[in-house]
DNA sequence: ACCTGAACACCGTTCAAGT
DNA sequence: ACCTGAACACCGTTCAAGT
């Protein structure tokens, strides 16, 4: 009964049809419909995003696409590692653990700001493709040279990388909402930091945090949002030296 | 132009239909709405929720519920908010930042877990309901007192919040996932590590990271988690004290 | 004031049929 | 081998109508 448990396209999932060689092109394959999807979802959203309106786009009628795909589910994990493929690894280095870790969490921070859909898929699925296994491994590997006792590695990993995913995550919704109402960041912000300083019970926090905003500087929106993921960055560093010499 | 974006139902929501005193029950009111809402997203999950099973569940048509309110999104911000009801805040003490801390995140971390469709819905909204309003000001609180320089604190709240939302987002989804399937998260692991050792891709990895895994120890899934989350908010407050010192 | 019913414009997916 | 068409069991929401 366990082995029919559906876990992932990449591990139970049927394998992609390979395209005749002599084919004319023209005809549909598990790539030209990945393109398509992530193209869909940059453009359109998660939301709006449809196995009809991908079958429309591609011209051809709704149906055809599970020809090379079981579910849209597989679909989303197809494209999902798709864009996993963006991630910007390090070439491997002896010490220079520092250095390839803000790498490796800017990388991840692009990537989730870019294509926003991916956020709830990478908290769905397993997310076991090659893009992702390769983007683990570099992970994996950094934060075996920093120092961190083996017991507290993959806390280590934790800490930093799931910082990111939290924080490109409501970065990359908020730029898509402010698009969405058709307005930029910082239009945006002004119009709901008013309409909260209307409403009574959030009234308050607003002026408590309005200090701590001004100290932190940064002319618009974008500015402030790199000055504290920067900050954080750098937290979590320092955080790993403390934690070096921590046993059990 | 700006005035007609809607931000969020505690902004520029219609407010509570207020229910007649003398009403003899039976009726509808949003809070009983609400309280229905989340009772079915916990127990079938956001996938599942619809309008017409909500005023199903309420032995009602389904256009009755919005007479209460607008759209399926503010009532699910309503529901947002009361599982944000669920945090447990501490009181105010002065000196004790590093326990505040532990104890917000602690709780942060259960909620998500406890509710697993809230994840996608704090990217989502602006989360600016009563209850969430109450939990950042208690995050802010506590953060004004660390000793981190006031340009630091977004970022110092940054680390560790997103840090929380990040892990307790990864781990209610695959508890989800695994009581969907039928399996305990022991069987689900299991399953998933010997389908991914049977995949060339994905094998070299888990070889790799068996020992990271051997060092943690823990006998179950729920316990590596543990270490792992204990682990990377030590570290977290280990970063807060050596950035304190630490000007722009 | 509160609730209903029918309707519109959508979904993902199955299944039998075409070429 | 690849693609289509019709159908099933759903969606959120509008709108006019009932009590």
């Amino acid at each position: 009964m366990a082995a029919a448990v559906r876990t992932s396209v990449w591990l139970d999932g049927k394998t992609a049809r390979s395209r005749k060689a002599d084919q004319p092109a023209g005809g549909l394959d598990r790539e030209k419909i990945t393109d398509a999807t992530v193209r869909l979802l940059d453009s359109e959203g998660l939301a709006k995003f449809s196995m009809r309106r991908l079958a429309a786009a591609l011209g051809v009628t709704a149906m055809s696409v599970y020809w090379y795909v079981d579910t849209k589910d597989d679909l989303l994990e197809l494209a999902l590692d798709q864009v996993m493929g963006e991630l910007d690894l390090p070439d491997e280095s002896v010490d220079a653990w520092r250095d390839e870790i803000r790498h490796l969490a800017v990388s991840y921070r692009k990537v989730l700001v870019g294509h926003p859909w991916i956020s709830p898929l990478v908290g769905e699925f397993l997310n076991v493709g090659p893009h992702a296994t390769a983007f683990s491994a570099a992970v994996l590997n950094v934060m075996t040279r920093t120092g961190l006792p083996p017991h507290g590695q993959a806390g280590g990993i934790a800490s930093v990388f799931q910082f990111v995913y939290g924080f490109g995550t409501v970065e990359g919704h908020f730029r898509d909402r402010c698009a969405r109402a058709g307005m930029t960041q910082d239009e945006y912000f002004r119009h709901a930091m008013s309409a909260v300083s209307r409403n009574a019970d959030t009234k308050a926090n607003i002026e408590r945090s309005r200090a701590m905003m001004e100290a932190r500087g940064g002319e618009t929106v974008e500015d402030m949002r790199d000055r504290d993921f920067e900050f954080a960055l750098e937290l979590l560093i320092a955080g790993i030296e403390a934690m070096r010499e921590h046993t059990s």
